[in-house]
DNA sequence: TGAATATACTTGTTGATGCAAGTATATTTC
DNA sequence: GAAATATACTTGCATCAACAAGTATATTCA
């Protein structure tokens, strides 16, 4: 039995790695393109704000499973942008809400817009049952790693 | 006909983002607990070198789907781990043929073994179908996204 | 109540990326 | 053969990430 021979371009992880890749560097054009200073990141915590406004960092941290660091510096980016608002709270003073600003508010729709365009992009041509099992795949990958 | 709403959890994008990540860092992590001083970027250039020793920078960043700054960077820092040389061509002075050195040869088999255990935990329990699924359903948004 | 612990967040360090611009060397073209 | 262009690579700048360590505030508990 020949031992089986590693190739890179094979393996679940450089696919997904790549995949990935791609699709965080076409939405950030996407975003760029139709004038919108806003990155992948940044619109992974938009979206959450989007779905309640006025969460802790920990809560975003948490959602989009990331570390504190990252989401602390993410929420940092976005205030110099003008997306957010760290306001702190009077009750608990170790805690931060982030609250969306009207700038930040104002871009749902496009943002939101941008991004089915881009998912869309990715999927065209792609068999619906078969992308339903690939993202069923996807969600079994990150329940193993995690 | 309702609206549908955007889910960042449900999407493709997020998905693959999420998955990735965790697949990245579960390897970083294989490697730095191996007590192997190389991230999983520098694995990507080390496995086109095991395939074929002393190629450019240029080759290795079209094998990698990645730009030249990039790959030149990885190079710098894996000359710093002293895993690799970058040598000059006489024949045409612009070109760099990176090497392994020895540290870098004899890591191949530890190495490859990691990626593989973290590939084995990552698609744990999936059914090899759905798996291969999966990829195809990968190797498709990289082509459409490309 | 005071010390230990827990929680929420920030900072430092290192590594990686995308994009634009720069340098050096080769090749093409007139 | 000189000017224009192409190629291979590097550098600068801004963003993001992982990990470890730090700070400030709350809570627990003895």
């Amino acid at each position: 039995m020949a031992k089986e021979k590693y190739l890179l371009d094979d393996s679940l992880g450089y696919k997904l790695f790549h995949a990935s890749r791609l699709m965080s560097n076409r939405l950030n054009k996407n975003f760029r393109d139709a004038g919108f200073d806003v990155t992948y990141e940044q619109w992974q915590i938009l979206s959450r704000l989007y779905e309640k406004d006025g969460q802790t960092q920990n809560q975003l941290a948490t959602k989009n499973e990331r570390d504190q660091p990252s989401v602390s510096r993410l929420v940092d980016n976005m205030i110099k942008r003008g997306l957010v608002a760290r306001i702190s709270n009077k009750a608990d003073k170790r805690i931060n809400l982030i609250y969306l600003t009207d700038k930040g508010r104002e871009m749902e729709n496009s943002l939101t817009a941008l991004a089915l365009k881009t998912i869309e992009d990715a999927s065209d041509s792609i068999d619906s049952k078969e992308l339903e099992i690939c993202l069923r795949v996807l969600d079994q990958v990150r329940e193993n790693l995690k």
